[in-house]
DNA sequence: GTGTAGGGCGCG
DNA sequence: AAAGCGCGCCCTACAC
């Protein structure tokens, strides 16, 4: 997985010396940069152009041209930037040009970005220096200087623009003093992981995608002339409409808006309605196309597609989508004649195993509870789903016969019920909310009165988890006027700490409570407080399979919050998937008494 | 021109 | 007492 770095040898004779901060300059516009390409492709651009370096390495800050630096003196030393995915890309394109000498390489390249998202601070330098270090970076060249790649630029600089080109690798390397001690062994594997994970990249079926982008853009140029106003999706122009056709305008135009249906259907057969699905219709279209658009974006002389995972992008740990594709959000099933994940496919004599955590955050949130009971039904069988397990320990089901069965013959729509308490009660929901998650979620049409009733039922059903709650808001309240910091159980066996960290506790005039989180103020209840322990914890269930699949061979192609996908040897593809679900299925040992289940399937094309 | 907020849509 | 949570990206509108 790793690349072997022939320096590494010498790491213990240049461990001595202080890391180097390294960050890269580079132009950008409107119509060029990273935030759309992705750090790949916008460093594999005709338009690239790196006009600045600087370095610090804790006495003398340095900025020049990239040629003009003295790489032979960074090379096999420590290396540290903020946000290193992109400086890494900038340093192989340059070496590809021939600028910076192909042998060149860290013995070790960290990035203080990760490092503060690991523990909570926000992400941006701007932010994290002033979380940390007490002083904010002085963006006020940066607009002076955009634009700028001039290749003289450095016989013009004056001391305080020599000053600002230079503050960023100042202030990052300050910020690795700070923080760089504290990011843990395992956690920065998985920040390597991560990256290598998405400079692999997926294999594409190309054409197909291609003739499907014309399509669907087809199709929406189509829609879009149907429509008598531009641009098509103004809500204003569609409210002015509203009013040639004497008609009330929807309070939402939301496809899956209760009131926004209802509106629909009241007008059905008039031109307006046929706008406003239209208006549905272009979104979702439009979207399958800047999706599409941006996969071929990434394509790789290898043909596979290169991708962007943000380590740590979600408070409690989980990676979120990242470099203008978010690859954690693709559709799910067919719409509008694509299947977006059918896209993705195994590469020749290989087919994709597909593995994935069942009901991951409902059987962590009862073993943090510490409902025994329904955990051991769980346990002891295998053969029943999460809901089963709840309706049984929860909601009086007795009968021998699978729920699922019962549920057919009696036309009993108790097994929904129990799917919508487990999605959407475990977290202090409310009886307003539950009406929508319960239809969107296990498509249940429930009054307000009924709603009311099956969150008081739900809450004096499952007592462990309403203590839950109460026992973390309480600590957490305890916290008032200091940091709280609420471990996660992996760390309980000392090797790796993780936390939740709640800044600067306070309780507001109304007796809410708020803490400091990623550096901005945010309510705080124990619903919540219940949920990010939940998530977070599901995150380390799902890092450790990751890591055990990697030590055993089985480095994934793509990872999303509850599901690993690997490329296997279609030789002996259900041995692999076999091993691999053994693997995933291996829960840590912190994890003792905690059912985990992974369902496995072998699939020539990604979906699910 | 850039930045941002809100509505909307997609995922676990 | 009551309170779903965690993300990213596109489009439009609007402030600067």
């Amino acid at each position: 997985m790793q690349e072997v770095n022939p320096v590494a040898n010498n790491a213990l004779v240049l461990a001595a010396l202080p890391p180097i901060s390294v960050d890269f300059e580079t132009h950008y516009a409107s119509d060029y940069s990273v935030k759309e390409l992705g750090n790949r492709a916008y460093c594999h651009d005709p338009r690239f152009n790196a006009w600045a370096v600087s370095t610090y390495d804790g006495v003398t800050p340095w900025a020049g041209r990239p040629k003009d630096c003295d790489w032979q003196n960074l090379h096999g030393r420590e290396w540290v930037s903020h946000h290193r995915e992109f400086d890494k890309a900038v340093l192989e394109r340059l070496q590809r040009d021939g600028v910076i000498p192909k042998h060149i390489a860290p013995a070790v390249w960290h990035c203080s970005a990760a490092a503060c998202a690991f523990l909570q601070l926000p992400r941006d330098l701007e932010g994290a220096c002033s979380a940390v270090l007490g002083e904010a970076p002085d963006k006020s060249f940066r607009k002076a200087l955009k634009g700028r790649h001039d290749n003289d630029l450095f016989s013009s600089l004056d001391a305080e623009e020599t000053a600002y080109v230079t503050q960023d690798a100042v202030l990052c390397w300050r910020l690795w003093q700070a923080v760089g001690s504290r990011w843990p062994e395992r956690e920065r594997l998985l920040f390597e992981l991560t990256a290598s994970m998405g400079s692999h990249g997926l294999c594409v079926d190309w054409q197909s995608l291609d003739a499907e982008r014309q399509r669907l853009s087809d199709l929406c140029g189509s829609l879009q002339r149907d429509i008598p106003w531009t641009p098509s999706l103004s809500l204003k122009e569609f409210k002015r409409h509203c009013g040639f056709a004497q008609v009330t305008p929807p309070a939402s135009t939301a496809a899956d808006d209760a009131s926004f249906r209802a509106w629909c259907r009241k007008h059905d057969g008039t031109a307006i309605a046929r706008y406003a699905r239209n208006m549905n219709r272009i979104r979702t279209v439009n979207r399958l196309v800047k999706v599409l658009e941006a996969m071929q974006q990434r394509r790789k002389p290898d043909n596979r597609m290169a991708y962007e995972l943000k380590y740590y992008g979600a408070t409690p740990g989980r990676w979120s989508g990242s470099g203008g594709l978010n690859v954690q959000n693709m559709n799910r099933s067919e719409i509008e004649g694509l299947d977006l994940r059918k896209l993705i496919i195994a590469p020749e004599n290989k087919l994709l195993a597909v593995a994935d955590f069942s009901q991951i955050e409902a059987r962590v949130l009862l073993w943090l509870a510490g409902d025994g009971a329904t955990l051991e039904i769980l346990a002891a069988h295998p053969e029943m789903d999460m809901y089963e397990v709840h309706a049984r320990a929860t909601m009086g089901y007795k009968a021998p016969e699978p729920l699922k069965d019962y549920c057919e013959t009696t036309k009993s729509n108790l097994r929904q019920l129990a799917k919508a308490r487990v999605l959407g009660l475990g977290f202090r929901c409310g009886a307003e909310r539950f009406i929508e998650v319960a239809r969107i979620m296990a498509g249940l049409e429930i009054d307000i009165h009924d709603a009311r009733k099956i969150v008081r039922e739900y809450r004096d059903s499952n007592p462990k988890i309403v203590k839950l709650w109460e026992t973390l808001e309480n600590t957490c309240a305890a916290h008032e006027g200091k940091d709280y910091y609420l471990p996660f159980p992996c760390a309980s066996l000392g090797d790796s700490p993780r936390h939740l960290i709640y800044r600067d506790v306070a309780l507001d005039d109304r007796g809410g409570l708020t803490a400091v989180v990623c550096g901005e103020r945010v309510d705080l209840h124990g619903g919540i407080l219940a949920e990010n322990w939940t998530q977070g914890t599901a995150r380390d269930l799902l890092a450790d399979a990751w890591i055990r699949c990697v030590e055993s061979g089985y480095a994934p192609v793509l990872s999303v919050h509850d599901e690993l996908v690997f490329e296997v040897d279609a030789t002996d593809a259900q041995g692999h998937l076999t091993q691999i679900k053994r693997l995933m299925e291996s829960a840590p040992a912190w994890a003792k008494g905690l059912p985990v289940k992974a369902d496995v399937k072998l699939m020539t094309r990604y979906g699910k």
